[in-house]
RNA sequence: GCUGUUGUAGCUCAGGGGUAGAGCACUUCCUUGGUAAGGAAGAGGUCGUGAGUUCAAAUCUCAUCAACAGCUCCA
């Protein structure tokens, strides 16, 4: 007998070689229903392997993201037979699960799949759902799994076979179709309801550039077809948060093929969101001790000859501006760390002025590729919220925290709850990749890896995304459609203050060198617009609104006394706008509840013999009849 | 940059080898209306750009630019 033990504790004893799904039927038969999968002593596995010793174990239903993960990696297998079935000769790449969904790349030779295949496709995977087939695990030796793929003449899987080692190998097979596959996979294909080809797209093999391009098939499915349709509605919904699409709804930025891709024009209302977060930051600054500067947008090649950009990124930047001169060449500033650097050198400094922080909104140019480029996420001209803090190395941890703990303020304040903290580490296998001696490195990861758990900080921690300069710990926010975007981040830099030289004076009298940490709690103000327009819907917080207030008169006979509204109102540090249009109450409230104006004021014949207005809140209605200053205070006091 | 899709009025889109259409927005007039679309009339486009095929191209072909999705990249 076996002892399991139950995640509440519980211990129940079992004859060894029992299965998971046994273990739940002896639950409940009701359990054994709807589990697909199990956690046995912390590693996922089939219901079907036999447990030989004593074990904890965990099921795993489609609540849980284990029994997602289980139901949509099957779920790619029974695509790739349908394909298969459909598309014989099809060669098969990989199929994981993702976040929502799974895809399957594919080989699909010189008849590329189309949109018009899907719908049959979809067919086919429902069918053969409906022929209720097991997953069956397989061990394989190294030589038979060769064989079988050498027959079926599929490269790609002989490729994964060649970097595996022989007694690990297993193959899943349901129905028709066999694979190479660790697993683990749900019981029986039945439980495959519902299913929605998603998207097709290239996808290079083993994401190499220089590689074949496969055809990526992206698609989800569902136990019920209930809550396929739910999600396909939720996308939708999604879709309408796009800061792309509200952006040109709220006439916030835009887009002008005239003046290059990739580089977005500030409307009047963007303007007046954007100015408003940077005045925010830069107070908060101020308190914090950082000392704003300004510096040019362009910079002599020689600036970034010595800090190394050039060598690095040179010749995928904004070529050099040549001038009148002969052999004088410039660079649009791709980062302003070059800048600040000069202004910490150009005296001698004492550990007594250390930390020196100096911050600037500065705005740089980087030539990306033109298929990175994505609304305001994603751009060549951009403005960052940055500053380089010079400091000892003392001091470091006591900085890392001073700007961790902005940045979790700037990001609390905006409303912004659900970030991840990513700290992107070197790449252990290719440090040629990185410039600075291992012993920086090694100093520079541990105060990052120390200030983050000292804060209590949850983080995941992702090697090789470091910068080729130093480490950095990344805020990462999700927008509309699911997509990861890094907004604030803050870097620690031994690098640069070596090659531009910086020291400063030690109590000891002897010069040493500074350490640098970039840090920008927005990231960008583009990036980070976009990413908030996504995140409140287009319904800025009070505080950031282009406008707080519209006030709509009945009729025209009380446009005067809506100006009058607006006087006073304004004279209050509110801010909004009459609309006198020659149009009927109805209209006025539809059209400014779409411009998300916070509070909508409608004045007639009643609010002008009482000196008030009538107030309507954005999405909640009418809110009731109160004085023009009792309408002002309750404002205030929501700022 | 790669693969695929798309590009027609300010916006959302229909159409399609014989020189352009709808709804909304816009302008004017009527209406003076009380909590999410009042009525009428009018104006607005060399169909992304450039070549080619053709008696004829917005429509077909090629190139180019841009956008979208994913990949790759992200100082």
């Amino acid at each position: 007998m076996i002892n399991i033990t139950f995640p509440d504790g519980n211990i129940r004893q079992y004859a060894a070689g029992t299965t998971s799904l046994d273990v739940a039927k002896s639950i409940s038969e009701g359990l054994a229903r709807v589990v697909l999968a199990a956690s046995v002593n912390g590693e996922v596995r089939d219901l079907s392997r036999p447990i030989n010793s004593d074990a904890t174990i965990t099921f795993h239903k489609w609540e849980d993201k284990e029994g997602k993960q289980t139901f949509w990696h099957s779920s790619a297998h029974l695509l790739a037979e349908a394909i298969e079935a459909l598309h014989p000769g099809t060669k098969f790449g990989i199929g994981p699960a993702i976040e929502n969904g799974f895809y399957y790349d594919i080989d699909t030779g010189d008849k590329p799949l189309t949109f018009a295949d899907l719908p049959a496709i979809e067919q086919k995977v429902l069918e053969l759902a409906r022929q209720k087939n097991e997953y069956l695990r397989s061990e394989v030796s190294k030589t038979d799994a060769i064989k079988y793929f050498t027959e079926k003449g599929d490269e790609y899987k002989l490729e994964l076979i060649d970097g595996l080692q022989d007694g690990q190998i297993t193959f899943y097979q349901q129905g028709n179709f066999t694979d190479l596959c660790k697993g683990p996979h749900i019981p029986n294909t039945e439980s495959i309801k519902a299913v929605k080809i998603l998207n097709l797209a290239g996808a290079y093999w083993r994401g190499d550039i220089e590689r074949a391009q496969l055809t990526r098939v992206y698609a989800i499915t569902f136990p019920k077809q209930k809550e396929l349709d739910e999600y396909l509605v939720l996308l939708e919904e999604a879709k309408k948060r796009d800061h792309r699409k509200l952006g040109q709804e709220l006439e916030l930025f835009m887009f002008s093929d005239k003046v290059g891709s990739g580089l977005p024009l500030w409307l009047p209302k963007g303007t007046a969101v954007r100015q408003r977060l940077e005045d925010f930051l830069k107070k908060e600054q101020i308190k914090r001790g950082y000392q704003p500067v300004i510096t040019p947008h362009i910079g002599s090649k020689k600036l970034y000859v010595t800090s190394g950009h050039w060598e690095k990124y040179g010749k995928d930047s904004f070529q050099p501006i040549m001038t009148p001169q002969e052999g004088e060449e410039f660079l649009l500033k791709p980062m302003n760390c070059p800048h600040h650097c000069e202004i910490y050198g150009y005296r001698p400094r004492s550990y007594r002025e250390l930390p020196v922080r100096i911050a600037e909104f500065g705005t740089v140019y980087r030539y990306e590729m033109s298929g990175e480029l994505h609304g305001l996420t994603r751009v060549r001209g951009f403005t960052q919220d940055d500053a380089h803090i010079f400091c000892t190395e003392d001091q470091l941890k006591e900085e890392f925290l001073g700007v961790l703990e902005l940045t979790r303020f700037v990001l609390a304040k905006l409303g912004f709850d659900n970030f991840t903290a990513q700290i992107s580490l070197r790449d252990p296998n290719d440090k040629a990749k990185y410039i600075g001696t291992d012993e920086n490195w090694r100093k520079a990861e541990q105060a990052i890896i120390d200030a983050a758990a000292e804060v209590g900080l949850n983080t995941v921690t992702a090697f090789g995304e470091a910068a080729f300069y130093g480490p950095k710990l990344d805020f990462m926010v999700k927008d509309a459609l699911g997509r990861s975007w890094q907004l604030g981040t803050i870097q620690v830099d031994y690098n640069l203050p070596e090659r531009f030289n910086l020291k400063y004076i030690g109590a000891d009298n002897a010069e040493h060198q500074p350490v640098m940490i970039h840090r920008a709690p927005f990231g960008s103000m583009e990036r980070f617009m976009g990413v908030l327009i996504e995140n409140c819907a287009g319904k800025f917080p009070l505080w950031l609104s282009p406008e707080q207030f519209a006030i709509l008169p009945v009729s025209d006979k009380f446009v005067e006394y809506s100006y009058q509204v607006k006087q006073a109102l304004e004279a209050e540090d509110l801010r909004g706008v009459v609309d006198d249009r020659n149009e009927t109450i109805g209209r006025k409230i539809r059209d400014n509840e779409l411009k998300r104006i916070p509070f909508l004021l409608i004045v007639g014949e009643k609010e002008v013999e009482a000196g008030t207005v009538s107030v309507r809140k954005q999405g909640e209605g009418d809110q009731g009849v109160v004085s023009v200053a009792a309408f002002a205070e309750m404002v205030k006091g929501m700022l």
